[in-house]
DNA sequence: ACTCTATGTCGAATATTTTTAACATTGAGT
DNA sequence: ACTCAATGTTAAAAATATTCGACATAGAGT
């Protein structure tokens, strides 16, 4: 289960929106806590739709929560 | 297996990159012929490293390349 | 010291994505 | 008519994501 070739902001957006919970994510987002903590410390990829649910918590697009960090192409 | 609630503009992408065929798109981001076919009909939701690799083959942003259309939320 | 909430983590179960191999169809070129 | 490349499709297996339940820790507030 190799990490995920990207980099993410969720905990500090998650600062940012109120000091809003892995739980509360979660919730919005229709996954469980610890599903927002394992993709939060880039345990693995999530599925795009998981991806795009959580940005359209923040109000973000996509590439402003995950940062692709490959060097390798 | 519902279908994802976004749609792509994959085949239109790889058409524009000089006829590019779905053999050639799934070499360069490290899939099967057949995940890019399912990806391109919206079968199922890949994963953000995929969906990243593909948004990359086209040197657009994943959002120019997969576009969220849920109604709800 | 006690309690609560948020978080980390782990193992086992379930769900989903991806692979592999195979066969069918269509269109272009010869 | 034949061939070949591209695509659609399918079933089964393998890999990966996600859930669930449980237990641990750290910090804040009382």
């Amino acid at each position: 289960m190799a990490k995920p070739p990207f980099t993410n902001d969720i905990r500090t957006l998650r600062f940012l929106a109120g000091e809003m919970t892995q739980g509360d994510l979660g919730d919005r987002v229709g996954v469980t806590r610890q599903t927002i903590a394992a993709i939060e410390q880039g345990k693995y990829s999530p599925s795009l739709e998981v991806a795009f649910r959580i940005a359209r918590c923040f109000d973000k697009p996509l590439e402003a929560v995950f940062q692709w960090s490959d060097d390798a192409d």
